[in-house]
RNA sequence: GCCGGAGUGGCGGAACUGGUAGACGCGCACGACUCAAAAUCGUGUUCCUUCGGGAGUGAGAGUUCGAUUCUCUCCUCCGGCACCA
């Protein structure tokens, strides 16, 4: 063994040990309890960045950690290749989007090699790759069998200049980010998956998931399940009905508008021939179609002109276009009733439109004006009718009954929820395999013709897919008669929607292997990002329910347990110029200037000495200059310092804060670490360990071990908090350092050993390389990876004294060492006798005592 | 705007079930080693203080013998909002 640490050989060492002996190959042992830890695969963007560094460390700690407890563990990993930035990457620099992505596949594979981390790389998988997207192909034409996909209208990002879709972050401030122009909202034919049919499902499951509750939380929310009722006004004049949804009946006889989306065909119909309301449906579609969009904008809405007939009362009440109402949710149109809805009040305050108060509180004495403020809390209903007098919940029941004898409405259960649109209009995603025959009907790709292959040598100009641009590729038959292609290609949600199902059989020639599939599934750790908190999340569970119903798998859910990795965050400094410019520069090319407390007081740029202002910490990215490198880090401190850092800088659900001082802390402790193991080998052979004769010290340092042991297996595979597993260990080897200058003899000399391979064990998940060394460096034939988790000696944690808190009045006043089994009795006696507790209780009359045995002693006196 | 989350020393964070606020680390200060520096090692480090003690976990209130932890109101920051992945 070296006397002092060289992380490159050592990490090399292992590296190569692991891939000479094909350590992380797993196959399916029935007779073994699995393990399937999955990170989330990353979009292959060029190199890692340190959120992938971070992701992809939780999850082999945890993994290596289910190792050590004996499980078979599948780790996989994976490219998501398809996307919008090899298009971009494409146009800028002139490659096909394939090669762009190959290469950069190659390079992060090596980089996540360069990390230590344990994947079965002949699982890996490319999403790009035909030998995929068959499957996802194929299992698109089942779906359509079933009547689980449909075509229908739907809006986009219009560029009217480039005369091309394009996707939310490429509009900017609403233009288009190549042409400059204003975007627009079109409608056009897309492709729907009906995730809604899945909907009370995917609701219900969530109960059944050990996933962070907040997630759980945005799903149940996201699916937005509500009663209600669905109601229709008559249109004066006109045969037309209006049918709107509404989750507060009780509150219909409050009605004094009626309030349509832009794109409702009565608004259109009504614009015809109306010169002033056709122009304001333009400027309605003048507009991001997102939906963030839409709820910040100023709201604003225009008469029809048309009235509709209060279902119950039969009044006139006029219908309106506003900005703000969705035609994707519900029907496209809302009863607006602005004395009980805050939205509706804001509307009527600024368009004059009547506010009617039909809801009074419960509370006689609560005071309420709907015309200053709209009152939202369920009540009695006043001023209506018959109704008047009942409760909401009466309310809703008889105003539905009422509607229904009507034949006018009906309950009924709403989701928010929309069904999934899955076409692109983009290049580099996988081809729909629809066809659209010569008689006008469109018939999926028979399995037979399966994969319908994306061209891979092409050349991008930067507007039209080249798949739309070549007649050619769209041109086959179908059945004998001239058919063409679908030209749009799947929502890039869809690869990743069932990948880690492929992970289990990734050369099968179906689709799936279901007694691998089933043997894997379901995953039982999953890492990743909370931005995927809902979309990724809910379209791979409605995913897995398809697979599910295809008997393919036969789990119900794909994820048991779920982890969402907070950000990586970065200083950012910048300067603003006089016309409003800013530029960011990275922490390199600037000093800090600090107080005597080494507190942050200033900046300036090296290059000119100048001020610079300090923006915080802020996420990682290309426009803030604050990235880190990886690979640099890498290089300077090696793949043990980085994994080390991260995992002690917070815990994995918070943002991390880099600190490039933090690393160096981290590398300085392997130092020491390694120092530390090598001057103990050093000192020559180490007598056995008798437990049955130790040195106070000795006792002491066993304790701590044993302590140390639990605590970093509960930390680990309970809480996830990998931090508070590090500060134990740190604890633990400062612990040794310490008893090392104050005691010596064959105890505990023996009680140190037992340490240091306990701490080379617990810290084998997170530094896995040095780790790999030092084992072997102790004299074990098996490699660490192999090594059981160590086992906690109860009879080691034993105390015969423990420390109480005496308070009086709840602050404070005396710490006693007392021995374990004391009385209650004599321990409220022993907390009075103490010098500094008597002195507090002086002229004061004991009220009550209370005693939690072996921590604390209040007094509370008057 | 809607949904979800977070605010603790100069900094990252700890306190897991309502029971010693500040573990562990970074930074800083001082000391040892050194011709010197780096590295390394050691000691100290929430703030105020009349050195008795007092205050303190974003702000304000409440429950409790006791609140970082539970309840309410508010402020600030962050994530998602269906075509970034």
């Amino acid at each position: 063994m070296e006397a002092t640490y060289h992380p490159k050989q050592i990490e090399k060492a292992a590296q190569d040990y692991w891939e000479a002996n094909q350590s992380f190959k797993v196959t399916e042992a029935p007779s073994r309890e699995k393990f399937y830890c999955l990170s989330m695969f990353p979009y292959p963007s060029g190199k890692l960045h340190m959120g992938h560094v971070r992701n992809y460390t939780i999850g082999d700690v945890i993994s290596r950690f289910q190792r050590m407890q004996g499980k078979n563990v599948l780790q996989p990993m994976g490219w998501d290749a398809f996307g919008l930035p090899a298009e971009n990457a494409a146009i800028k620099n002139g490659v096909a989007p394939a090669s762009w992505t190959y290469e950069n596949i190659e390079y992060m594979k090596g980089q996540l090699k360069q990390l230590g981390f344990g994947y079965d790389w002949s699982r890996e998988l490319a999403t790009c790759k035909p030998e995929y997207y068959k499957w996802e192909q194929w299992f698109f034409t089942r779906l359509y069998e079933k009547g689980l996909v449909y075509k229908k209208m739907s809006v986009v990002n219009w560029d009217p200049v480039d005369e091309t879709v394009l996707a939310n972050e490429q509009v900017i401030d609403g233009k288009g980010w190549r042409s400059g122009a204003p975007v627009e909202r079109r409608e056009i034919p897309q492709w729907f998956v009906k995730i809604t049919a899945y909907a009370d499902e995917l609701l219900n499951d969530l109960d059944t998931l050990d996933w962070p509750e907040e997630v759980k939380r945005m799903q149940a929310n996201w699916i937005g399940r509500s009663e209600g009722v669905e109601l229709t006004f008559d249109v004066k004049d006109s045969p037309e009905k209006l049918t709107v949804y509404t989750t507060r009946p009780d509150t219909l006889m409050g009605v004094t508008y009626v309030a349509l989306a832009p794109q409702h065909p009565l608004a259109r119909k009504a614009a015809q021939g109306n010169g002033a309301l056709t122009a304001f449906l333009e400027e309605c579609n003048r507009v991001k179609a997102a939906e963030a969009e839409i709820a910040t904008m100023e709201k604003k809405g225009m008469d029809t002109g048309l009235k509709a007939i209060h279902p119950i009362t039969g009044n006139e009440v006029p219908v309106w276009v506003a900005n703000f109402v969705l035609m994707d949710y519900g029907s496209g149109a809302v009863m607006s009733v602005p004395g009980h809805d805050t939205r509706d009040h804001e509307f009527a305050l600024k368009f004059g439109l009547p506010i009617q108060q039909v809801i009074a509180p419960k509370n006689p004495d609560q005071e309420v004006d709907v015309q200053a403020e709209a009152f939202t809390d369920k009540g009695l209903l006043v001023n209506s009718g018959e109704f008047t007098g009942m409760t909401s919940e009466e309310a809703f029941d008889a105003i539905a009954a009422r509607l229904e004898s009507l034949g006018k409405g009906h309950k009924t259960i709403n989701y928010r929820l929309r069904d999934w649109g899955v076409s692109r209009q983009r290049y580099w995603g996988a081809p729909i395999p629809m066809l659209y025959l010569e008689d006008g009907r469109e018939a999926p790709v028979p399995a037979e013709d399966l994969p319908v292959v994306l061209p891979e040598d092409v050349e991008m100009d930067g507007v039209k897919s080249p798949i739309k641009a070549d007649p050619e590729w769209a041109r086959t038959t179908y059945q004998g008669q001239p058919a063409t292609r679908e030209t749009d290609t799947f929502d890039t949600f869809m690869e990743s929607s069932w990948y880690y199902a492929r992970f289990a059989c990734p050369d099968a020639d179906t689709m799936l292997d279901p007694q691998r599939a089933n043997y894997w599934l379901p995953v039982d750790q999953y890492i990743g990002g909370i931005e995927h908190a809902i979309l990724h999340l809910l379209y791979a569970r409605f995913y897995h329910k398809l697979l599910r119903d295809e008997g393919l798998v036969d789990s119900p859910e794909p994820f048991k347990n779920l982890l969402c990795q907070g950000m990586v965050l970065a200083d950012t400094f910048y300067r603003t110029d006089a016309d409003g410019r800013t530029t960011y520069y990275n922490i390199k090319e600037v000093e800090l200037e600090t107080d005597s407390k080494g507190a942050v007081v200033a900046a300036r740029l090296k290059a000119d000495g100048q001020p610079v202002e300090i923006g915080g910490k802020v996420k990682m990215s290309k426009s803030k200059n604050n990235g880190v490198d990886p690979q640099e880090m890498i290089d300077q401190y090696g793949a043990d310092t980085v994994r080390l850092f991260m995992m002690s800088a917070a815990p994995p659900e918070q943002t991390l804060e880099w600190s490039e001082q933090g690393v160096i802390g981290a590398h300085r402790f392997l130092k020491r670490l390694w120092t530390l193991m090598h001057d103990h080998l050093a000192a020559g052979p180490v007598p056995a360990l008798d437990t049955r004769a130790l040195s106070d010290a000795a006792k002491a340092l066993r304790r701590k071990t044993h302590e140390t042991i639990a605590k970093v297996t509960d930390d680990i595979s309970r809480r996830n908090t990998f931090n508070t597993a590090i500060a134990a260990v740190r604890e633990l080897i400062n612990l040794v350092t310490d008893t090392q200058s104050k005691a010596q003899g064959d105890d505990v000399r023996a009680t140190i050993h037992e340490a240091l391979e306990t701490s080379i064990l617990l810290l084998a998940p997170i530094t896995p390389h040095i780790c790999h060394a030092l084992w072997q460096a102790f004299g074990h034939e098996e490699a660490v990876l192999d090594a059981g988790w160590p086992k906690v000696d109860e009879s080691a944690l034993v105390k015969d004294e423990v420390l109480i808190v005496v308070q009086v009045n709840g602050k404070v006043r005396a710490k006693l060492n007392v021995p374990a089994d004391i009385s209650k009795a004599e321990l409220e006696t022993r907390a009075q006798e103490e010098e500094n507790v008597s002195r507090f209780l002086e002229g004061k009359t004991i009220a009550k005592v209370i005693v939690v045995p072996g921590k604390l002693v209040n007094i509370v006196a008057r």
